[in-house]
DNA sequence: TTGTAAGCGTTATCAC
DNA sequence: GTGATAACGCTTACAA
């Protein structure tokens, strides 16, 4: 034992112990089916006895590949990117793959930048939220040299590959329903104005306009980070605006509930006086009094089927998928269920 | 360039550009100050020319230390860690440190298979949630051979270092807040029941029963995890129970803001026939309507500081913080300000 | 199927 | 303060 040695059980002592040299047990380990199974028992056997574990290290630099995943969110705490985060660690639970978050905090140069770093340990896969990457970043990632997917965003023509659903859609469809309902005076509420919140507000303005009731004084908007005190404070601003607006198209369950809370305090009746709608259906909108509506959002199966493509790509896999559309599910409930309306039937 | 090089720049590069010798630009990069000034700059200059990033792996490889600091925490999606999770990222925004995290599952024998996983790269620190660690478990951390804090709660003794607060004191003080409002019957709400909660429950009880109000009777748990609507569905069970419950400490802000949702269904007026108290102090708790009482508690501050203590340790810092209480705050509102009460003053 | 030799990119050690 | 040398533990390339 050398001086500089770590002191752990190396690969050269598994070999000696099993009688065979190292490579074998490189082998053995990596992928059985390379060694006999003569061989294969006697690896297993020296593994066990001395409590082996491989060093990762050593691993990543002979072998240019680190079992690394990189993710990148743009936030940490935004309940969307955490399920998305537990989706795609449940995936990963057999421990072959590390996990690697970056938070990019929304800024296209933040994420740039840890796609730089990132790739510097050459990741077995690189997953990052959305199709809002700067043209350098772009670059990067097309020649980053393994498998890449954006998530959370819907569009047919990915760096690599893509996993999500359509934001446009999935806001025209909330905005369609209150139509639908019987609402008239139709207004969004949104904060922090991300990629994704634009695509859902340009699919509500979409909405309005076919419906011809699109009228720009209706949007209420903010680049302040969402929280539910927040959409109390955005509903007064666009009360005050317009007197006669009967329903609100949330960007978000937080800012939704929000609205609701606000409206308990000033005794509006919901969803007589003004209906609500958010977005992403957390487990408290249904529980809430009056029921929220919202639309439900696919953020775990997206980090599931994210770890899933990479891995596809990464075991050769010929038939491959290159874009996935998760879609999304409008779950109506009393809050946009004026009593004189129609119900609202999926299309 | 061998045929296995990776085609980036090495340090090797670097040191022909400047002229010098590779351990002097390991030196210059890792401690300027062990470098004269003039070779300095030739290190630099060529280090940007070349866009020359270090190989973590190879520096791994040769330090046997990871630039890694590993968190293993219960849960992804509880905010109570994200929020943790999200003060270490910021703690770290420097880059030198990159993070691994490990998700326990609320299970200690997860907990020991990821203690012995993430030692085995060598980590520059570990981070983990709790005290109830297997008596495995301590073993390895005692001789993890690199700072070890655990977060979340206190205690005097820890494994290494620790940061957080007393749960049993926090649900101490939300309770005695409760008595002090005027509350009678005062019942605990809780979910999961993992040893954070107990701990809280053990407080309500001391602090009831030096109130000559416990009974046992006045407890509605459930293994089930924690989420709004089953606040609702406890609430039912406790008033089913006992007909003169008038208020409820909730183990978090979920429960809290279903036991609400609840009293808004059955038209339960609040405070005054019921009493609420959360924990955690989400800011939907202000929010709500009527607002909801609820104990502050400092999840960011404690990834920060225990990112802080790894970094002190780790730089040999004589003057140590073994252990540091951040304590909590009770946050009083309408939904526990029975009319009649005296308003209740913090000790 | 198994083994040999060489190298991955960096840092510890010791000499100057 | 700077450099030569030899690891660190594993895998690739090639040979048998």
């Amino acid at each position: 034992m050398g001086r500089r040695s770590s002191g752990r059980p190396t690969i050269n002592d598994v070999a000696r112990l099993a009688g065979v040299s190292p490579i074998t047990v490189s082998r053995a380990l990596r992928d059985p089916s390379l060694v006999s199974v003569e061989l294969r028992r006697l690896v297993d056997g020296a593994v066990a006895e001395l409590h082996y574990q491989p060093n990762v290290n050593a691993r990543a630099l002979a072998s240019s590949r680190a079992d690394v995943i990189a993710v990148l969110v743009p936030s940490l705490t935004n309940i969307v990117f955490a399920d998305f985060i537990r989706g795609i660690y449940d995936a990963l639970d057999d421990g072959t793959l590390q996990v690697q978050i970056g938070n990019t905090h929304y800024s296209p140069q933040e994420e740039e930048r840890l796609v730089r770093m990132f790739l510097g340990q050459r990741p077995s896969g690189l997953i990052l939220a959305g199709i809002d990457q700067s043209s350098a970043t772009v670059k990067l990632l097309k020649a980053a040299g393994c498998p890449v997917v954006q998530v959370m965003e819907y569009h047919e023509e990915p760096i690599d590959m893509l996993v999500g659903f359509s934001h446009f859609e999935a806001g025209k469809a909330a905005t369609e329903h209150l139509v639908h309902a019987g609402y008239r005076r139709i207004g969004f509420i949104g904060a922090r104005m991300d990629p994704r919140s634009q695509r859902r507000m340009a699919g509500y303005q979409r909405a309005l306009e076919e419906a011809g009731m699109f009228d720009p004084t209706l949007i209420t908007t903010t680049p302040t980070p969402s929280s539910v005190p927040l959409g109390g404070e955005l509903l007064a601003e666009a009360l005050a605006r317009n007197h006669d607006l009967d329903a609100v198209f949330c960007n978000n369950d937080d800012l939704a509930l929000g609205v609701l809370f606000e409206c308990q305090r000033r005794a509006i009746s919901v969803p007589h006086r003004i209906g609500i709608c958010g977005f992403n259906d957390l487990d408290l909108m249904r529980a809430a009094h009056p029921s929220v509506t919202s639309v439900t959002t696919p953020r775990y199966e997206t980090g599931r089927h994210a770890v899933q493509m990479v891995r596809r790509r990464l075991s050769g896999e010929t038939e491959e998928v290159r874009y996935l559309d998760l879609g999304f599910r409008l779950q109506a409930r009393e809050s946009s269920a004026r009593a004189f309306a129609p119900r609202w039937k999926p299309a």
